[in-house]
DNA sequence: CACCACATGTAAATGGTTACATGATTCT
DNA sequence: AGAATCATGTAACCATTTACATGTGGTG
């Protein structure tokens, strides 16, 4: 079965770091600005568990001290399957979850008042989220960022029609 | 509770139709260009079952000859929590899903070969994308849409420096 | 008459959220 | 000494997916 995006991304996250513990995998999802990572134990530790069922991570059970810890790397299955998620291209052009794009498809219900009222309070609340730093010893994931929040910037500039 | 965004955005879908039955709501995700509307039965219905439990959904069970049907509006506290939900600018702010920004925080594991192919890939995929036709009898939806796709045109343009 | 769209629902399995539980190490 | 961080995990609950089950109404 192909990979979901959690797993995927969790992969992918340990093949950039060499090798990982689950703890280190939930705060870096944990830390995302997204919502939509929310990197709970509760989720992350199955997740890895299954990986490692599945044979796609190996465990080299270390410990610093007396703090058991659990080092996970990518199997060379774990690498194939990691690799086939991250260059997914149809996959990587679908339109994901949008809040705001899902919530002005249905904007037509409330006065053109209180829609812009809305609108500008999203383009304020957009410009806080841009302000905050994230990413700050991940430069590349940084600038994807940071041109993400631009174009999305554009796209609010383009939205005056729906007050209308 | 607060809503879901799947909650709201049934809700919202209901308040745009007056009125509207379980199937036509699951249709109208189900035809969503978005991958993470499924519209499934199993998740449809029983999301509406809650709502009315809730008290935020009224049936008015017609029928049309012998064929039943469940007509579902909101009631006025619905309505409230409807808007409460369209009408939240900070989640509206929020980063959401998207599987390529995703991807592209991962994207130094591979080579700058393989990154670049991978980037025309996506390239080439978004324009079939921008290409079909939806949302094609709701003209505000289709307008966001077209505007969506057209910032998302300018984001891709920018990624060049992923490849380095 | 066959097929498709309309229409409603359930059941099993899977997976994520919240909350709990435990203990070691480091920082103040 | 106490707090924060590192570290691993489980349990109850809830929602979603996939698949199944049933039946009506209109069209070719």
């Amino acid at each position: 079965m192909a990979l979901t995006d959690l797993e995927g991304a969790a992969l992918a996250s340990i093949a950039g770091r060499g090798s990982a513990t689950a703890y280190a995998i939930a705060k870096s999802f944990a830390e995302s600005p997204s919502e939509f990572w929310s990197g709970s134990a509760g989720a992350v530790y199955p997740m890895i568990q299954r990986l490692a069922a599945r044979g796609l991570l190996e465990v080299h059970a270390g410990a610093t001290g007396k703090r058991r810890q659990r080092d996970y790397s990518l199997t060379p299955e774990g690498r194939a399957e990691m690799e086939a998620w991250l260059l997914d291209a149809r996959r990587a052009a679908g339109l994901g979850f949008d809040p705001l794009r899902t919530r002005l498809a249905h904007i037509g219900v409330v006065s053109p008042d209180r829609r812009a009222r809305f609108l500008d309070e999203v383009r304020a609340e957009t410009k806080a989220v841009a302000a905050r730093p994230v990413f700050e010893d991940e430069p590349v994931t940084q600038k994807v960022h940071e041109t993400w929040m631009a174009a999305r910037a554009t796209w609010l500039k383009m939205l005056d029609f729906v007050v209308e």
